[in-house]
RNA sequence: GGGGGCGUAGUUCAGUUGGUUAGAACGCCGGCCUGUCACGCCGGAGGUCGCGGGUUCGAGUCCCGUCGCUCCCGCCA
């Protein structure tokens, strides 16, 4: 006999007649001395058994020790509910099963949290994540998720893209984060290092004739970890021969708004907006500009450019959000403290009160008419005289935690636009030189070309990122495909030759033999379901996540080894270099 | 690497200005209950107040240190 024959929740007033065998866990018992009643649930829902001593004392016996989370089978007759009994709250509330016979499949030891119970420790939850998966919402996001992998697996079949695995032990990388090193028995005091992206094999893989390419692929970062960043990673790669980035835009919209559709019934408008990065960090002080409310940075450097404030007169810049509240003095210095670590010198204010009053304690400094050209009622200007960069960057953190903390965004909104193009380098204040602002293998635009040696800063990127409510949901680029262009970035970027040789000999010699124009994009995917689920925590969209520190508080991962196994590999511990660390 | 927050029963939390025996709800154990659906009612067990030190007649509460977790900044091409 199969262990049952219908799912919990598919249960429907045209069932009532048949008899049905369930199996699921005990989602909560009530026990009323005679009558008993489970809510019994499997992966379709949950239905109510209802146990009567009358019509099976002997599953009446068994239900009374029933606890919360057991394993039952059960066997019964599915009738409908009087009237004044009908729950509406469940999809099966006009049934339930009178039980004729009852099985304890399996037992289950108390349990250390309630599946019900709200705030639940992380640590604890991730120990017994069996038991914290069994809620709603982790099997919605586990579920989604697959869903929507789904969906970007049959928009990339049908466009021709081929799925190609590249391999996880690869060649530790100069660029970008800090690789996971995995050392091997058979070359001793050699690395392999756990891929960041498969960026050059997708490069490889066009030039080698799959002019498009895809996979949903493993990426590792050892990094630090945060609510929306994980070390281990998944990713749609996508890569393309003869690439126009629109054909990119439009595949990865169509993959988008189909998600949104068929997950949560949203439907987007196409195309997304565009917006340059330059505009992204005037604006909105951001790469990821959350446009689900307004509060823009706006300019004010030439206003006070001849004011009596010497901060602001001699300042490179100076800008300001006019926020749309009568703000504190309290609440204005908790904002202080706040940018004072982001590198703010000091945040300036005035407060334009309902009546027309102002209370500031730079408006002396003030001429009328700079003090008019801020002037709006309720509202206060908050000002930051710095660089541009370091301007743009306080603000634009201020402003997210001022459109959390003064409820301005819209909750219901989905607002997305691809940020391009972006600026090809960046200048690494610690480093001294500049370093990539995507990667290295990003092609200038060709009127950037000559900007490499007059005017690094200003040069573009034929680059990309889609952003969604303020979260970065993918990025790509056109990648350089001529090796003397790539042998000039990559001196330009400091990489010697003997260096480029060694790293990336491959790639040049690769790029020598008839590689063909390329460009892809990539895309989180489990950025993406926190994005479309509006989960404030990444790691609730993976089934087994690691904690903040980078453990596994289930299996207790990683682990001291033992030293055999050290031997083997050639590695040795040096409990001393702890410290130096 | 830096900053903030938290740590009290199995869990989620409360605990006043430092004051007698540290509470509630859920869970657990025992009992009652035939229409509940967060069932209800009665009773019970359960605490190294993260750990160490200090101040004090007296510390869950104040101070110092430490550990753990978490959020943010740095970092993450």
């Amino acid at each position: 006999m199969s262990w049952r024959d219908r799912g919990a929740g598919e249960l429907r007033p045209a069932d009532v007649g048949t008899t049905v065998t369930l199996a699921g866990w005990v989602a909560r018992r009530r026990d009323h001395g005679g009558l008993i009643f489970i809510d019994l649930r499997d992966q379709t829902g949950v239905a109510q058994l209802v146990i009567n001593p009358e019509r099976a004392p002997e599953a009446a016996e068994t239900a009374h020790d029933i606890r919360n989370e057991w394993v039952l089978q059960a066997r019964g007759e599915v009738v409908a509910r009087a009237r004044e009994a009908v729950n509406r709250k469940l999809p099966t509330g006009e049934v339930e099963v009178q039980v004729d016979e009852l099985r304890v499949v399996s037992r289950s030891t108390p349990l250390p949290f309630q599946l019900d119970e709200e705030n639940v420790d992380e640590t604890l939850r991730y120990r017994y994540r069996w038991l914290d998966l069994r809620r709603d919402r982790l099997q919605r996001n586990i579920r989604t998720r697959a869903k929507l992998v789904s969906i970007i697996r049959e928009e990339m079949e049908a466009d021709g893209f081929v799925d190609i695995e590249t391999p996880i032990m690869g060649k530790p990388t100069p660029e970008g984060a800090r690789d996971f090193l995995l050392p091997t028995r058979l070359q001793q005091g050699k690395f392999f290092a756990l891929p960041q992206s498969p960026q050059i094999y997708k490069q490889l893989l066009v030039i080698s004739g799959f002019e498009r390419y895809y996979q949903i692929a493993r990426c590792f970062r050892d990094e630090d970890l945060r609510a929306d960043r994980l070390q281990e990673l998944t990713q749609l790669d996508v890569e393309t021969a003869f690439p126009d980035p629109e054909v990119i835009f439009a595949l990865m919209e169509r993959i988008v708004t189909r998600i949104w559709r068929e997950t949560i019934g949203v439907e987007l408008e196409t195309p997304f907006r565009r917006m340059s990065w330059q505009e992204a960090e005037l604006r909105y002080g951001s790469d990821k500009p959350d446009l689900r409310f307004g509060l823009e940075i706006q300019d004010a450097t030439e206003l006070t450019r001849g004011s009596e404030f010497g901060v602001f007169a001699n300042a490179e810049a100076v800008r300001y959000l006019q926020v749309p509240r009568e703000l504190s003095r309290a609440e204005i210095q908790k904002l202080e403290d706040m940018a004072k670590p982001w590198g703010a010198k000091g945040l300036a204010y005035i407060v334009f009160r309902e009546d027309g009053e102002v209370s500031s304690p730079i408006a002396k400094f003030l001429s009328e008419e700079e003090l008019e050209s801020f002037r709006e009622p309720a509202t206060t200007a908050l000002l930051v005289a710095d660089t541009p960069k370091l301007a743009s960057k306080v603000l634009g953190l201020l402003r997210l935690h001022l459109g959390r903390e003064l409820d301005l965004i819209d909750r219901d909104a989905w607002e997305f636009l691809w940020v391009t193009p972006m600026p090809l380098l960046e200048w690494s204040e610690e480093e001294s030189r500049w370093t990539a602002q995507h990667h290295p293998f990003t092609r200038p635009t060709d009127e950037s070309l000559p900007l490499l040696d007059s005017d690094p800063a200003a040069a573009s990127a034929v680059a990309y990122d889609l952003v969604g409510n303020g979260i970065e949901l993918a990025g790509g680029s056109i990648r350089i495909h001529e090796p003397e262009l790539q042998a000039r970035l990559f001196d330009f970027l400091g990489i010697s030759s003997e260096e480029q040789r060694a790293k990336f000999g491959f790639l040049l010699d690769a790029l020598a033999m008839g590689a063909p124009p390329h460009g892809g994009i990539a895309s989180g995917i489990d950025r993406l379901t926190m994005a479309l689920l509006d989960e404030p925590y990444i790691r609730d969209t993976l089934a087994f996540p690691k904690n903040q520190a980078g453990l596994d508080p289930m299996s207790g991962a990683p682990t001291e080894v033992a030293d055999e196994q050290l031997a083997e590999l050639g590695l040795r511990l040096r409990p001393e270099a702890k410290s130096a660390d």
